[in-house]
DNA sequence: AAAACGGGGGG
DNA sequence: CCCCCAGTTTT
């Protein structure tokens, strides 16, 4: 805390009181930087500025303001969250700490971050960078990722808590871990702590934290079919998966390789949907957690478009006013001269 | 207990 | 190219 009071790190929701509002801004930056939060935290606290805003919002509008930042079932379950709060608690957001993990999209860590940011109770946060001042500091040779780990550090992270400024205490100590003591090149020289940090001692704050997994990619090859009449196009809502809530283009996956236009004329043909040009527009890859997407855009004139369930018509000129995953916006951003 | 879930920044 | 980030929900 002493640390914390010989630097600056300012956000908006420092010093918030509101419930509410923090409540957004830790949803917000659930996995998710600071710097790349922020300005999503300023539109929405302007667009929603209470709680009734968040619950009588469209999802679709709530979506789109979500687009970009990753995570969905974030924005999903925020409005869940909202109506709830409406509904169960007359719109004022709940000062237990058991009725505060009720609401969706709340776990531990937020619920402790809620509790303790707006209310002052004595709960520890224990996020990615506690975690890792921990494990150093202490020793904790335990992976973070498993049930007995986190079980530990949360019990370390408990006891280590100030009981007397519980706000102060979790602000100060992942400013600690996200300036100072970094995942890499943390700057143990120059380190308030680093005569007590037992693996600076050792020498082997590098290891630390420990993860037990490592996880498995899959590889998808997804051809996106753009078909175009004039200034219209064919745009479908995904439904589930990982992109559920937004949009996208009709599109076919390929087991072993990305499609060349031999194989997209394969398949209109086998369709028998009739087409006067077929052109590769774009190709792009994405990564995410589990899977890397290779991405091919084909423009495909037709004469009428093809059946295709749950999809509708939109002029180029409107697209932009549906929500979209990160590989589609490049794509249109691309062919938006 | 493990897998699923985005996107961006940095080394 | 890999790791990590103010984690939670679903399987």
């Amino acid at each position: 805390m002493h640390w914390s009071e010989t630097i600056s790190r300012p956000m908006p929701w420092k010093e918030e009181k509101n419930p509410y509002l923090i409540w957004l801004s830790e949803i917000i930056l659930q996995q998710t930087r600071v710097e790349q939060g922020l300005p999503y935290y300023l539109k929405f606290a302007a667009k929603y500025p209470t709680v009734f805003d968040l619950a009588n919002v469209e999802e679709s509008a709530l979506m789109k303001d979500w687009e970009g930042l990753g995570y969905y079932s974030r924005a999903r379950n925020l409005h869940e969250a909202a109506k709830m709060i409406v509904e169960n608690h007359q719109g004022i957001f709940p000062k237990d700490i058991n009725e505060i993990k009720k609401l969706k999209g709340i776990g531990d860590y937020t619920a402790a971050a809620i509790a303790s940011f707006a209310y002052n109770a004595p709960f520890a946060v224990l996020d990615g960078n506690v975690f890792r001042v921990l494990s150093r500091v202490f020793n904790i040779e335990l992976p973070i990722d498993t049930t007995i780990g986190k079980k530990y550090f949360l019990s370390v992270a408990q006891e280590a808590l100030d009981q007397q400024f519980p706000a102060k205490y979790n602000q100060a100590i992942m400013d600690f871990g996200a300036t100072h003591c970094l995942p890499s090149q943390p700057k143990c020289q120059e380190c308030v702590m680093n005569e007590i940090c037992i693996a600076y001692q050792k020498d082997i704050v590098s290891i630390l934290p420990i993860k037990s997994k490592k996880l498995l990619k899959k590889v998808r090859n997804i051809n996106y079919l753009v078909y175009v009449i004039d200034d219209q196009t064919l745009i479908s809502e995904t439904t589930q998966s990982v992109w559920k809530g937004l949009f996208q283009f009709p599109m076919v996956e390929s087991d072993n390789a990305a499609w060349e236009i031999e194989d997209v004329q394969h398949f209109l043909t086998k369709e028998k949907i009739g087409y006067l040009t077929i052109k590769k527009e774009f190709a792009d890859t994405q990564n995410l957690t589990h899977q890397r997407i290779n991405a091919n855009f084909w423009n495909i004139e037709v004469i009428e478009f093809p059946r295709i369930e749950n999809t509708k018509k939109v002029s180029f000129k409107n697209i932009n006013n549906f929500p979209y995953p990160k590989i589609i916006k490049n794509y249109l951003s691309s062919i938006h001269k």
